[in-house]
DNA sequence: GAAAAAAACGAACGGTCGTGCTAATAATCA
DNA sequence: TGATTATTAGCACGACCGTTCGTTTTTTTC
C-alpha cells in the first residue's frame, strides 16, 4: 500500500517527459493542462490528479529538466579527466543539448531563467536553485582545474563560472533565434579564448 | 483629415509605454489586453481598436522597445569617442538598462528572445530583426576600434560582438534571475578581460 | 456653431484557462 | 476471487482570453 510506487510513477514520469518538452517550446507558463493532456492522451482532470495545481506540476517540470541536464551534460563530462578536458566536455555537451537533441525547443533553463525572473512564487525558487547549483558545479570543475594545474593558481573559479554561463547563453541566441550558421564557430573560438586566459603559464614542453 | 495624426497617436505612445513596462514583467505572451487595458484605464475594445490584433500588437511593443533601447543605450555611448570608450559607454549604458532603470521587469529584448525562438510569426521575425541590427550595431563599433587602432588590426568585429553581448547576457541572469550582488563586479572583469584579449598590443606610450 | 471623422465604450461571442467534484475503471491485496 | 485502493474520465464552474459589433462620446474640420 505505501511500498507499491507503481502505475502512477510511471504515467507521471510519461507526463513529465512530455510536459518538458512542451514547456521548452511554448514556456512553462504558456504550456496549458489542456494542451499536455491532448499532447499525453488523457483526459485534463486525470492529468491533473498527478499535480494538484499548475504551480505544482510547472516545479516537477523544472525539477526533471534539471536531473535531465545532470545526466545528459554534467555527468558524462565527469568521465573526462579532471581539469580542462572535463569542462571542454561540458561545453560540447552543453552545446548539443542546446541544439535541440533532447528538447525539441532547446535549453529550458536558460529560457525559465529569464521567463520566471520577474514572477516570484515556487517555480521562481526552483529555478533559482536549480541555476545556483549549476553555478557551483562549473565553479567547482574550474576549482578542480586549478588543483589539476591547469588554470592559473589564481584564478577566481566563480569568475569563470559566469563567464562559461554566458558563453552559452550567447551560443543559445545565435543558434536558436538567429539560426546562425556560424553559431558553432563563434562560441568554440570564444570557449578557446575564454580557456586560454585562464590557462596557467608555461604549457607543457611538447 | 488625413495628415491630423493627433490624439490617436497620443494615446497610442501610452499604451505602448505600459505595455513594454507589463511585457517586462510577464513576456510578451502572458501580457493580456485585459490587463493592459486595465492598467492604462482603457476599455478593452478600445485599446484592442489601435491595433487589430494581439500579434501586431505585441510586434509594435517589440519595436517600442529597440527604439527605447537605441535612445538609451546606444544614442548616448555615441557621443563617446570612437573606439573602446563608445564600446564601453554601450557597456555601461546597457548595464543600467538591464538593472531596470526604463522597463521594470528588465530588457525584453533578451527576454522576448528565449520566449519567441521558438514560436514563428510576426512577431518573432520582429524580434530576429532587432537582435541581427543590434549585433550588426555592435560589429560596427568593434570595426571602428580597429580603424581607431584600439583593437588589434587582425580582430574579428563579428566575434567581438558575439562575446560581447553574451556578456551581458549573463548579466542579466546574475542580476535579475539570480539577484547576486557581485553581479556588476563579474560582468565588469569579465568586460576587461574582453577588451584587454582584444586590444592591441603596445599602448601607446604615456 | 453644425457636420464629419476619430476614438473609446459596453456587451457579447466562442474558447480555453485552472480547478473542483463524482463516477467509472484499473491495479493491487486479502 | 472479492474487497480495497489507486488511477483515470466526465462534467461543470467561474474567470479570463482575443475578437467583433453597434453605440456613444470626443475630437477635428468647415
Amino acid at each position: 500500500m505505501s511500498i507499491s510506487m507503481a502505475k502512477g510513477e510511471k504515467t507521471k514520469s510519461k507526463i513529465l517527459e512530455k510536459a518538458a518538452s512542451l514547456a521548452s517550446i511554448c514556456g512553462l507558463e504558456d504550456m496549458s493542462i489542456g494542451k499536455l493532456a491532448k499532447a499525453t492522451g488523457l483526459s485534463k482532470s486525470g492529468l491533473f490528479a498527478h499535480f494538484n495545481s499548475k504551480e505544482n506540476l510547472q516545479t516537477q517540470v523544472v525539477q526533471w529538466v534539471a536531473e535531465m541536464f545532470t545526466e545528459q551534460v554534467m555527468r558524462p563530462a565527469f568521465n573526462e579527466p579532471r581539469g580542462i578536458p572535463r569542462i571542454r566536455g561540458i561545453f560540447e555537451n552543453w552545446k548539443d543539448w542546446i541544439e535541440g537533441d533532447s528538447l525539441p525547443g532547446g535549453c529550458i533553463m536558460i529560457a525559465s531563467s529569464t521567463e520566471f525572473d520577474d514572477k516570484p512564487g515556487a517555480v521562481r525558487d526552483e529555478i533559482v536553485g536549480m541555476m545556483s547549483d549549476l553555478l557551483q558545479s562549473l565553479t567547482r570543475t574550474a576549482r578542480i582545474a586549478i588543483e589539476e594545474g591547469h588554470f592559473k593558481a589564481d584564478s577566481d573559479p566563480k569568475q569563470f563560472a559566469f563567464e562559461f554561463e554566458s558563453l552559452l547563453h550567447g551560443y543559445h541566441l545565435l543558434q536558436r533565434l538567429l539560426k546562425d550558421p556560424d553559431a558553432r564557430k563563434r562560441s568554440d573560438t570564444a570557449f578557446e579564448r575564454l580557456i586560454e586566459s585562464y590557462q596557467a603559464d608555461l604549457p607543457k614542453p611538447h
